[in-house]
RNA sequence: GCACAGGUGGCCGAGCGGUUAAUGGCAGCAGACUGUAAAUCUGCCGCUCCUUGGAGCUACGGAGGUUCGAAUCCUCCCCUGUGCA
């Protein structure tokens, strides 16, 4: 069963901006995604994200699973319904946790056991079972299970990795397509069904990336993602994957960089032709002090705030900036307040949001 | 007044003759963070010099003393807590 719609549709004429035609949002392009690991934006309240303009969040599989339990959130309607979230949502496959739970887990052929990083117990992750997993919670779109590919990695490595992903790609896709249908608000939709994004890897191999690439397109998915990037990789070899793959992928289906960045790193990929990316970064950055402002990094942490009436970003007409001073930030972080972490985050996610926004208008004029 | 228990670097708190400028924790100062095991992690944190590495000075309530050597032992004094008068 394939789907029965356009995803993607370009919107004003002769300009690469697009929308992407989602059950539970039409979302613009290209569009910054907050991640929300657990059912949750770290810090920040579901109305607040919808008041930023956030379009889509994403949430992960593999924690989400481990708990609340995907089963549950099948029973209560999905992922949307428990957080309570009306517009679009993406999950991720589990297989960035392949890399970053290295240390808890095992690879093989046919899957990952995980060691569960909150009570050590074992969970055998195959790609069935993530698409089974991601079907249940019912995001917008689901994602491929594959080995985010660690760096660096020889040759050798990336290549056996980008085999793995590769075979997992086609068993995602099989068993998604057989049971999309089976999502908790298909028949509420109007038959309407999740999509299902392919992940390139290859490490920094420009050949190995071509392949990937040529064969997922080959697969036919609904979208594309290129994965394995930002992994500790010099910024050259990211901006270079990115150019050799981005040519070879449809531009009729939405393209999405997974994993980045900092501001000028999204600012730029989106300007290249990415229509998606996601970070932690604005988030956990923001819990940690790191604002970022149209005048570069700011520490708030930092003792020279500590009486600076200004806003954090005079150039930000947020709603944090148009409200408090550095002085009070900075002052709720060294408190401990948890609404330091609020707060800062929503700087933040303002900040991307608006870099995306002033792309798209660009963009929307060619 | 008597009896115990104590007084250690901004705070709390180890140490109880040498390897102690003195373990830890907190606070403080700075840095990192890229499909979230992250409200986390790392570094610095007595003073003054020179280049890493060092050099000098000052320090464990106060004053004396014992000792080659004392935050650690002794004497006296001051102060704090608890109990009894």
């Amino acid at each position: 069963m394939s789907l029965t719609f356009n995803l993607m549709r370009a919107t004003a004429a002769g300009g690469r901006r697009a929308q992407i035609d989602l059950p539970h949002q039409t979302v613009e392009t290209p569009v910054f995604m907050p991640v929300g690991t657990a059912g949750s934006v770290k810090a920040v309240a579901q109305d607040v994200l919808e008041s930023l303009g956030a379009q889509i969040i994403l949430g992960n599989t593999y924690h989400l699973y481990l708990r609340p339990g995907h089963e549950p959130i099948r029973r209560m309607g999905g992922l949307h319904r428990l957080i309570s979230w009306p517009r679009g949502l993406l999950t991720d496959s589990g297989g960035f946790q392949v890399y970053s739970l290295a240390q808890l887990r095992r690879v093989s052929d046919d899957g990952v056991r995980f060691r569960s990083h909150l009570d050590g117990s074992s969970h055998f992750f195959t790609p069935e079972h993530s698409m089974d997993v991601q079907i249940a919670l019912g995001a917008d779109i689901a994602m491929a299970f594959d080995e985010c590919t660690e760096y660096p990695a020889t040759r050798e490595r990336a290549q056996e990795s980008l085999r793995l992903t590769m075979a997992w790609a086609r068993r995602s896709l099989d068993h998604f397509r057989a049971h999309q249908h089976e999502t908790p608000w298909h028949e509420e939709l109007g038959g309407r069904t999740q999509s299902l994004f392919g992940i390139v890897q290859g490490g920094v191999y420009t050949d190995l990336r071509r392949e990937s690439a040529e064969r997922l397109v080959e697969m036919d998915f609904d979208g594309y993602a290129i994965g394995g990037l930002s992994v500790g990789e010099p910024r050259e070899a990211t901006l270079e994957v990115i150019s050799e793959v981005l040519p070879l992928l449809p531009k009729d289906k939405p393209r999405y960089v997974m994993g980045v960045g900092y501001p000028d790193e999204i600012e730029r990929y989106a300007r290249m032709g990415i229509d998606m990316m996601d970070c932690v970064l604005p988030t956990r950055a923001a819990r940690h002090g790191l604002l970022f402002t149209s005048e570069g990094r700011m520490n708030i942490k930092n003792r020279q705030y500590a009486e600076d009436q200004n806003p954090p970003d005079p150039a930000c007409d947020c709603m944090v900036c148009r409200r408090y001073s550095r002085a009070y930030l900075r002052h709720l972080i060294q408190a401990g307040e948890p609404l330091a972490g609020t707060l800062n985050s929503i700087h933040n996610l303002a900040f991307y949001l608006g870099i995306m926004r002033r792309v798209r208008a660009e963009l929307g004029q060619g």
